[in-house]
DNA sequence: AAGTGAACCTGAAGGC
DNA sequence: TGCCTTCAGGTTCACT
């Protein structure tokens, strides 16, 4: 379920159970996801304190006692619940359903949380793109997974004149460069869809025409940035967007999926008011595009 | 170097 | 009902 919006979302949802919690045990049920886990996976974690739970772009991080951060991919398929330990878990789930999801149960951590009750945190992920790696805590930001990752598409760094920069000299349609993780980490094929039609602009537009003379501002690199930073932020308040009834951490759903104006919407009329456009689905980089031919230019 | 497409893996949905 | 094709929120690797 991942874009920045939906990690930051479990996140938040994780951070109460695991922060200052103790690891107790942990279960490593199969020896790979998208990597082999890291050798004695669960015997480095057995007893490690959950110091803080982080995000980098669409990385979660932990940082543990003794030296050691784990850090956690969810892929595609990616989700964690929490249960009760010894309970029976999510409420309002059909035993069908789950019995059937337990089948991609990869990762289970036992965990006594800091207030002394004691939980599940199990990761979860049908289609096993979701990794999980250890690194040092202190040299998270020289990860090899993390050293190359661009700007955070939250908070004041990404302006129009950043997003000039990143743009000059491109080729590539906004698309693929708004989804390329060494300019902008951690939109994916959603919001950048929302983001491009918030702008105004088409996906199949150069970057590079978004660049300005050097110090000259450009007010179309400008209204993308703001369209960025909105998108993002509000996805991030709705709870992250549940397609496919994928769930957060204590099996709530999103709601954002509500506020899309055109990802998965082929064949609708463009909601921009006056416009009279129609959504169209075309293919970029092997990735379904959505957009309004008609205002998106 | 930059840009595109295939590959990784499983499940859901739609067509016939 | 069942079989087949297509598609899915991501990343990486190989190729032009």
């Amino acid at each position: 379920m991942p874009e920045l919006p939906e990690v930051e979302t479990v996140r938040r949802g994780l951070q109460p159970v695991l922060e200052g919690a103790r690891i107790v045990r942990a279960e490593a049920r199969r020896p790979n996801l998208r990597f082999p886990l890291p050798d004695r996976f669960a015997e480095h974690l057995a007893g490690r304190l959950v110091a803080s739970l982080g995000r980098r772009a669409k990385y979660l991080t932990a940082h543990l006692d003794g030296g050691l951060a784990l850090i956690c991919h969810l892929g595609m398929s990616g989700s964690f619940r929490i249960e009760d330990e010894g309970g029976s878990g999510v409420p309002g789930i059909f035993h069908r359903e789950r019995s059937k999801d337990a089948a991609h149960d990869h990762v289970v951590f036992h965990v006594e949380t800091a207030a002394g009750e004691l939980k599940r945190v199990v990761y979860n992920d049908p289609r096993r793109f979701g990794f999980m790696l250890f690194a040092e805590p202190g040299r998270l930001a020289e990860h090899p997974m993390l050293a190359g990752l661009g700007v955070e598409p939250t908070g004041n760094a990404l302006d129009g004149d950043l997003l000039a920069d990143l743009f000059r000299g491109r080729a590539a349609p906004l698309k693929s460069v708004l989804m390329d993780q060494r300019l902008i980490a951690g939109l994916g094929n959603i919001y950048v869809c929302e983001a491009l039609w918030r702008a105004g602009l088409s996906p199949r537009r150069a970057a590079g025409s978004l660049a300005t003379a050097a110090g000259k501002p450009s007010v179309r690199a400008g209204r993308l940035a703001q369209s960025i930073r909105d998108v993002i932020a509000a996805a991030i308040e709705a709870g992250g967007s549940s397609l496919r009834d994928h769930m957060q951490t204590d099996g709530s759903l999103g709601y954002f999926q509500h506020s899309f104006r055109v990802y998965d919407r082929e064949g609708e009329a463009c909601p921009r008011p006056g416009c009279g456009g129609t959504i169209e689905r075309i293919v970029q980089n092997g990735r379904s595009t959505f957009y309004c031919p008609a205002c998106q230019r």
